[in-house]
Order: structure tokens, then C-alpha cells, then sequence
DNA sequence: CTGTGTGAAGGCTTTCACAGCC
DNA sequence: GGCTGTGAAAGCCTTCACACAG
């Protein structure tokens, strides 16, 4: 099978979330270009996109909206609800409990941890907090691969450490800092500052 | 001047953040080799992407700490704090409010804007939300050039319209929709769904 | 005639190899 | 000797041009 590029990869979550909206007024078939505008692509590359995964398109009508929302998801692998961990349950990871959009797409928080469980917190959150020292029993039990990480940046490496120890594969990383990491762990970096100092370089 | 490429500027704010950390341990010269495995690149990147801004090192030495922030600030344009408008404090508006590391970052959020403002919210807020009636003369009144948006979907597009009438250049989008802006308007935006999704790709 | 699928071309980014300076 | 600065090469991704199917 062909190597796909990782910009790929990411697009095609953009173009579900299109798809999504679609489905629920009813659209039946899209072109690349209705679907590529939506997405904020050009169309060729939506094509080329998709194209590494199979030919969903009939030449001529478009893409069936159903059909190629299912095959995207097939491909992505969030056809079934994956469980996922949290960790630092403090403003963010609060937030971040509360949010909607990871359900919708198929991810359940099923624990949520922190070092200090009982600490005043804003709302009534979805799930009990765990102490920090049952996060290996909680990855196990619950057969967890992927984990959300919202500590402060000093302990981000340590709680790492353990995460991999135990069999996370993927991590959703909140802290400031670069994780190191076995090989075969992925990591994603998310962080708010850059994404504000990376607009003030351009809004001039 | 030559054309820099967008993920240069995107690494100098990785860069930066380590430099704080050297900084706070008083180091005063860094290699190459050693900043860029702290930013988790390869040391010919980093020395590459220094290189678009000038000659910032010593043959032989290696990069003045300080020195080499300050000009990374003054690139990126944090070298004075800049005001910012966050429309929307919902359960993540609420969580960036008090987020600490924007005002590190040089960034100062100066109105919060709703459209239920006395909505019952989780803890004390350092800023008093404003209506979103009144989001027009607050980003006159206060010279906002930036603004984060955490509103839903379905009213992302609205306020965006708003803003950029009223002379926002540059918009952090949180709402999972991709959104219509003049030309000279920046978008950056964040999608922690598909964060999510994209690690499931490759946790496999 | 409309709109997808795709090899080839083009453009952008990263990496290499080594020159240059302390 | 050690480490930066940089043109050239390699690699990756996007876009084009057009073949092909309905």
C-alpha cells in the first residue's frame, strides 16, 4: 500500500466534519468542488485525498454523502467509540470534560484523573476524578490506548513516563514542552500561545 | 526580504518557549544540537530557520540565550503586549480566560463578550463579560487587532462577519467550521476533535 | 457535457555537505 | 576543534492537465 501524507490524514477529519453537516440537511451526493469550498481546500486535492483510500466518487454525479462519511471513518478508525483518559483536571482538562465535540466524534472520556482529586472545581463534571495513583489500574481496566494530557508543563514528562508504561499509543499532549516518548507512541501537540504568537506574526 | 516559510515561523515560538526554560535555568549560550532537541526538530532546521531572520550565533559557541528571545520576540511581534477580544465564554472560553500562559506569551485579553452574559459560570472570572451587542465598541474603544472564538457553528460565521467589519486582522477559531474572511484576515484554527481522530489514525 | 481519477510538473520544506569563523 | 551559516540536493506535497466514465 502507497505511503499517505499526514496532511492527508488530517483533511480527511476536516472533510467528516462537512460531511456531517451535509447529512443532517439531507444532501444525498456532493462534488469535490460543493465539498472541497467547505472544507476549505481546493477541489484536486480533496480528489487526491480521498483517492489514497478508494474511489468513492461516480464521474459525472459526485461523492454519495453516507457512503463516503462511513468509509472516512473506516479509514480513520472512529467507526467504533474509543476510550480515552484525561489527566490534569484543572481549568483546561475541566473544559475539555465538559466538551461535546469528542463524543460526537467517538471518543468517551471513561476516566479522568488528577493529583488532586477533591479540589474546588468550577461545575458538576461528568465523571469522578481519580487520584493520580490509580492511573495505571484505570488504563488497565478499561483497556485505554489513548490519553488527553492537561498537567502543567513540569509534570507533563513524568505522568508521560507512566502513561507508556502502561500501553498508551497515543497521546493528545496540552503541556508546553516536547514528551519523550518511545518510538511507537504518538504524540500530538496542542498549544494555545503559539497558535496566538504564530496570527501576531502574520496580522501585520 | 526573502519568503519564510510558514512553518519556520510556526518553530520559532517552540524555540521561544524553550529558550524561556533555558532562561529561568540562567544558561546564557545554547547549541544548536541542544535547542533543537529540546524543540524536538533537527539541529540543521533550527540553525535554517534562525538563519531567515539574521545571524544570531558564535561559530564555534553557539546562540546567546537572551539575546537570541529578544529576537524571536521582536520577529514574531510579542515584544509588546497585545490586546485580544474572546467571544464566547462557554465552558472552553471560560478555560482560556484563565489560562495563564497568553499573558506569558504577550498577550492580553482585554474584553470577553457573550451573548448571556449573566449566564451562571463556574468561578470567579478576572474580567467582566460584556454582551455581544456591545462587541463593535469594544474593539474600537480598545484597538483590538485579535481575537479568539469560542462560540458554537452555527453562530461562528455571524460573529466573524462582525469582526472583520469592524477591523479584526487576525481570528483563532475554536468553532469546527471553516470560516469566510476578506482576504487580508488571518484564520488559525483549532479542532481538538480532530486532534483526537488523527491519533486514532496512527495509534494503530 | 459534467465531474472524478491520476501521472506528471511544479513548488515548498527539509536535509545534506561543507565552507566559514571563533 | 567546535559549531554556525548556506547553496545544492532530496523529499514531500500540491496543483495541473487531461484521460476517462456516467
Amino acid at each position: 500500500m502507497k505511503v499517505i501524507p499526514r496532511r492527508s490524514i488530517y483533511r480527511l477529519s476536516v472533510y467528516l466534519r462537512c460531511l456531517e453537516r451535509l447529512r443532517e440537511n439531507k444532501i444525498l451526493t456532493v462534488s469535490s468542488e460543493a465539498l472541497s469550498k467547505a472544507a476549505g481546500v481546493k477541489p484536486t486535492q480533496l480528489r487526491k485525498d480521498l483517492t489514497y483510500f478508494g474511489q468513492f466518487g461516480t464521474r459525472g454525479l459526485g461523492y454519495p454523502v453516507n457512503e463516503l462519511s462511513e468509509k472516512i471513518m473506516d479509514a480513520l478508525g472512529t467507526n467504533h467509540l474509543q476510550p480515552v483518559i484525561l489527566v490534569g483536571v484543572g481549568n483546561l482538562g475541566s473544559a475539555l470534560l465538559a466538551y461535546k465535540g469528542f463524543e460526537k466524534a467517538g471518543f468517551e472520556i471513561v476516566a479522568a484523573i488528577d493529583t488532586d482529586p477533591k479540589r474546588k472545581r468550577s461545575k458538576e463534571l461528568p465523571l469522578t476524578i481519580g487520584d493520580i495513583a490509580e492511573l495505571e489500574s484505570f488504563v488497565q481496566s478499561k483497556k485505554v490506548k489513548m490519553a488527553i494530557l492537561t498537567v502543567p508543563a513540569t509534570s507533563a514528562q513524568e505522568v508521560v513516563n507512566r502513561l507508556c508504561a502502561v500501553g498508551i499509543t497515543a497521546i493528545l499532549n496540552f503541556a508546553p514542552i516536547i514528551l519523550q516518548t518511545p518510538e511507537h507512541v504518538i504524540v500530538n501537540n496542542v498549544n494555545l500561545a503559539i497558535e496566538l504568537e504564530n496570527l501576531s506574526y502574520f496580522a501585520r
